[in-house]
RNA sequence: GGGCCCUUAGCUCAGUGGAUUAGAGCGUCUGACUACGGAUCAGAAGGCCGUAGGUUCAAAUCCUACAGGGCCCA
């Protein structure tokens, strides 16, 4: 389906290079007005132009708007201040494309002409850990690209990569051999697996006797003793029960969960291929790999084995790497994690492009978590937040909101509205905010319920559920018809962006481009709703003309409903139909 | 010591390869309940876009330096 703005950039490009002035063309061509009253579109390419070819600004910007002239979906362009062009929509046009739209499963968001195989990797707990807040962020961000990007056609393989195979678990085994508790195992896991972890050290700390016996049990997991793999592989087990909890009350899927422990056995011939290619070098004993050609990375070589014949977490991601390249035939991988490890990808992705593998690599990360005195909040000091804990504090404020505001709905029905609506809460949190930024961790923040957030959406979703349920009810239906009110056509131009929003999501992997025009929309449709009746017109030309009205305005209901759905969808927040 | 990221309204943040009068939410103040669901809407107040230079007819946006905060590498 085509869209407005692509149309004009397309008429715009044909006359500059018809002109001579497309070599090469000035960009951004065209872009929203950053004020609605000058038009729908403004470009100031006359501006660029004149300055390149000594012309004077708004002749040529008038030369231009003459040469544009009227198209099918543009009035003619004006000519304003230094030069500026401003477009206007034809509102007919845009209300005829906003009907096609409607009518369409996909939202007029065409599937990639050339799907790629898109590796999305994240969440990437520590078997032997808690998730905390920090895990949010790579779960919740990685599940809404992989979401968006398999929209879009994509062809998208998601992925856990479990940290299993740490020098932890030297702790841990001695931990559960010293003390261990079958029980709390079974119940949870991760707490206990942590909380071994952390008393060995302590006694570590203290008793270099401990450390060694740590060491030797980590020495025979490593080098195949049944009884220690056996106990090994009972944590892990028990632990993914635990993670899959978490995972299915998040609503995160993945295709695989492969931790670092199924690379093990590839890490020698990963190190032995670099050093035979002449990738990585000797070092005083260890293994390099050096970036003689990459300035930034010059003095950082990428250390992929110990001088005492240890790997390392560099060495696992190239075996993890060089497999979905050649098993999965990956031509894009995405590694969502925090900004502390964008070193250590850049040179995982300059070692990829020397080695040779045809894979684009891109680090998608995301800022850090800090206390409220601006300082990182580290699980060691201060007290960690726990992922569980924060997601039942989400859902006990939100049954909290619920309870107060419809005490009239039995328990089940309000159990299950808090669940949306807390949990919607927390995702969007992560999810509205420019992932590169630090975040101070605030549970007002993170569990907000007005303004910019999830259960606003949700809000305009239930309220125009209910408008079409009533309909329907009344055996009312969509139809073509007029839509000429203000807020009317603010909405519709606002859905014809949903396909332009995604391509930018996809584009920087930025989901907050998604909620910020969801919310536009949410916005745009509560004006509509205020200033617009939808069941019940106001005093018309003619019953005809009503009923058209209605039938418009509820095709224009039911695209708000079409768009924001597919918006939560694509987020991970569930939908609802009542709050 | 070297490198990276950040600094926009009281607070939390948008701002799509420079451009017409910098935008939201929260909070504050004023309105709208004869309700298609008020978790809503309308309006007001509030900003030398960290500081200083530079490039440009035009800079929150590009360049340089500095300050503050955070991170990474040895």
């Amino acid at each position: 389906m085509q869209f407005p703005t692509e149309f004009l950039r397309e008429k715009l490009i044909a006359i500059l290079e018809k002109d001579g002035f497309g070599d090469p063309l000035p960009e951004p061509l065209l872009e929203p007005c950053a004020d609605p009253r000058f038009g729908d579109l403004q470009s100031n390419v006359a501006l660029v132009l004149g300055k390149r070819h000594g012309q004077e600004p708004r002749t040529l910007a008038a030369k231009l708007a003459a040469a544009v002239g009227e198209t099918d979906w543009s009035l003619p362009p004006e000519v304003a201040g230094p030069g500026f062009l401003n477009f206007r929509f034809k509102p007919d046009r845009c209300v005829s494309a906003f009907f096609s739209l409607v009518g369409d499963s996909r939202l007029g968001v065409e599937e990639a002409e050339k799907p790629q195989r898109v590796v999305v990797d994240y969440s990437s707990p520590n078997i032997a850990k808690e998730m905390h807040v920090g895990h949010l962020r790579s779960t919740i961000l990685g599940e809404c690209l992989a979401r968006v990007y398999r929209f879009l056609g994509h062809r998208v393989t998601t992925v856990n990569h479990l940290g299993d195979w740490g020098t932890q678990f030297g702790m841990v085994l001695l931990g559960f051999k010293r003390q261990g508790e079958e029980a709390r195992l079974e119940e949870r896991p991760l707490e206990y697996l942590e909380e071994l972890y952390q008393q060995i050290q302590t006694v570590a700390k203290e008793d270099p006797a401990i450390r060694e016996e740590a060491k030797a049990e980590l020495w025979k997991l490593q080098n195949g003793d049944p009884e220690n793999l056996a106990l090994w592989r009972r944590f892990i087990a028990a632990s993914q029960v635990e993670l899959a909890r978490i995972y299915e009350e998040l609503g995160v899927h993945f295709d695989f969960t492969m931790g670092e422990s199924a690379y093990r056995d590839q890490l020698p011939s990963v190190v032995h291929d670099l050093q035979a290619s002449g990738i990585a070098q000797p070092s005083q004993g260890a293994v390099c790999v050096f970036f003689p050609d990459e300035p930034e990375l010059q003095d950082k070589p990428f250390l992929i084995q110990k001088s005492d014949g240890a790997y390392l977490y560099a060495t696992t991601d190239l075996a993890a790497l060089r497999f979905r390249v050649e098993e999965w035939k990956a031509d894009r991988i995405l590694y969502i994690t925090d900004g502390r490890q964008r070193l250590h990808f850049q040179q995982l992705a300059a070692t990829a492009k020397r080695w040779g593998l045809p894979v684009r690599i891109e680090h998608v990360w995301f800022g850090s978590i800090l206390g409220e005195d601006k300082k990182p909040l580290k699980t060691r000091e201060g007290k960690p937040i726990k992922l569980r804990e924060l997601i039942a504090e989400a859902l006990r404020r939100a049954y909290a909101i619920i309870t107060e505001k419809r005490p009239d709905l039995p328990e089940e029905r309000k159990v299950r509205i808090a669940r949306a609506v807390g949990l919607g809460a927390l995702k969007y949190a992560d999810l509205s905010q420019n992932r590169n930024l630090d975040y101070i961790f605030r549970w007002e923040k993170l569990l907000s319920f007005e303004g910019n957030t999830a259960p606003y959406l949700l809000n305009a979703y239930v309220r125009i559920r209910a408008i079409l349920r009533k309909a329907e009810a009344s055996g009312f239906s969509a139809a073509h018809g007029p839509l000429k009110e203000p807020a009317e056509l603010r909405l519709v131009k606002l859905l014809l962006d949903f396909c332009p929003t995604l391509e930018r999501v996809e584009s920087e992997s930025r989901p907050h481009f998604l909620c910020t025009y969801l919310y536009e929309v949410a916005r745009a449709f509560h004006r509509f709703y205020e200033s617009c009746p939808v069941l019940q017109p106001g005093p018309h030309p003619s019953r005809e003309w009503a009923a058209s009205q209605r039938a418009a305005r509820l095709a224009l209901c039911q695209g708000t409903a079409a768009t924001l759905g597919a918006g939560l969808d694509l987020l991970g927040i569930e939908r609802l139909e009542e709050m």
